[in-house]
DNA sequence: AGAAAGTACTGTGCCAATCA
DNA sequence: TGATTGGCACAGTACTTTCT
């Protein structure tokens, strides 16, 4: 007591109604009320002891500070990141459309993980737009995540386990005779793309981006140096990473193609676009899907992407024995991860063509057994002739 | 190394504008 | 006047990077 003031930390006093209040003062000086009111003054006294106690150790939080609207915290959060403006795009779409509705107007600190777990339910029951959940508890993980760090929540209440993970089907891969089938019902003036998209391995918006000057013909190579992306308008762009951009060497199985492609519709010039529309336009998906469904519908093929075809490719790679850098390298990949279920693919093949090769011998053997006439088959796959 | 998070791309459908 | 093109909204998928 000598002289030593004491701290004015907060207090306790008996309002009107015969009930508790307390008081207390946060670290920034402001006197601020505790949230509801005691019976006795004993529990109003012991609340503003363990308030002291969290302030002292640093765990407090400004109940003021979470008081901000969901909606827009991740307004800012979105503008604040250095985006393209795809993602921007993206992101901006899945809070309209899926966040917001429920907790646009949620204040931060409301948002428990109860509600975020009704969110969920309620929109995996859905029919349309189930892909899009997992998309979007990831988007608002990460929102929330930054309001950690800003110290306006405490926790993250997106603690839902696997509630981000999403499991794509595995596509098709198409046999060579398909894709030959598909070429030839395309649009002549596309043939050449569903070819290069095949055996070069090309995204959509590498084709649509694809120059002359990249289309080496004579070397029988296609330079990816730029891509095409198409939102709110088309514009170009970089190759999705740094192993996008890429030399890959085509068969000589569809030069002849090429050849005759560039001559009768490419663009003049050697910055002139290898794939244009009727009147000479820059390729859009939205158009070119009719021409590509009315390909996959002539050869009676269901749920072809044209993105299939680049794996087509790639699967044949394999198959051809490229190795796991080579297979990389084609499709631009920068880890080994992608490139690896070709792979996969390959030993599965593999694994085919033994089992057959198997069942062929026990035939044949059973066949010795039975009659003793060694028979005419043909050889076994592989066999020496 | 595998899971989780983060980012960027592809696919579909519709409607309006424009061109041949 | 029908085919082509542009624009947009929404859905779906592929890939890279970071975390554990």
């Amino acid at each position: 007591m000598a002289g030593e003031k004491k701290r004015d930390f907060g207090n306790v006093r008996k309002l009107a109604s015969g009930r508790f209040q307390v008081r207390y003062r946060g670290p920034d000086g402001r006197l601020r009320p505790a949230p509801h009111t005691f019976d006795t003054k004993r529990a109003a006294q012991r609340w503003l002891k363990l308030k002291d106690a969290e302030i002292a150790q640093g765990d407090w939080f400004d109940p003021e500070a979470g008081a901000c609207s969901f909606g827009e915290y991740a307004a800012e959060w979105v503008k604040d990141r250095d985006l393209t403006r795809k993602t921007r795009r993206t992101y901006e779409d899945l809070l309209r459309l899926h966040l917001n509705p429920t907790f646009g107007d949620m204040y931060l600190n409301a948002i428990k993980t109860a509600d975020v777990r009704r969110w969920r339910a309620a929109r995996l029951r859905r029919k349309k737009g189930k892909g899009q959940v997992p998309k979007a508890y990831r988007l608002m993980h990460a929102v929330l995540n930054t309001a950690v760090a800003d110290k306006l929540i405490r926790e993250n209440p997106c603690q839902i386990e696997g509630a981000g993970l999403e499991h794509s089907e595995e596509r098709p891969v198409l046999s060579v005779a398909e894709v030959f089938k598909l070429a030839d019902a395309i649009k002549p003036r596309y043939r050449a793309l569903v070819l290069l998209a095949t055996f070069g391995n090309m995204r959509w918006g590498e084709l649509a981006g694809l120059r002359r000057r990249n289309l080496d013909l004579d070397k029988r190579t296609v330079r990816i140096r730029e891509t095409v992306t198409d939102v709110g308008g088309l514009y170009q762009g970089k190759p999705k990473s740094k192993a996008g951009y890429r030399v890959v060497s085509l068969p000589e199985l569809i030069m002849a193609d090429l050849r005759e492609h560039v001559e009768t519709y490419a663009a003049p010039g050697p910055d002139g676009f290898v794939f244009v529309g009727v009147r000479g336009n820059q390729l859009r998906r939205g158009n070119f899907s009719k021409y590509w469904a009315d390909a996959c519908d002539a050869v009676g093929l269901e749920d072809v992407h044209l993105h299939d075809l680049r794996h087509t490719g790639n699967t044949y790679a394999a198959e051809a024995g490229a190795s796991l850098r080579e297979l990389m390298k084609r499709m631009g990949h920068s880890s080994s991860k992608a490139a690896l279920i070709y792979l996969h693919a390959r030993e599965e093949r593999e694994r085919e063509i033994a089992d057959r090769l198997g069942e062929r011998v026990t035939e044949e053997l059973r066949g010795k057994r039975n009659d003793s006439d060694g028979g005419d088959d043909p050889p076994l796959p592989g066999a020496p002739v």
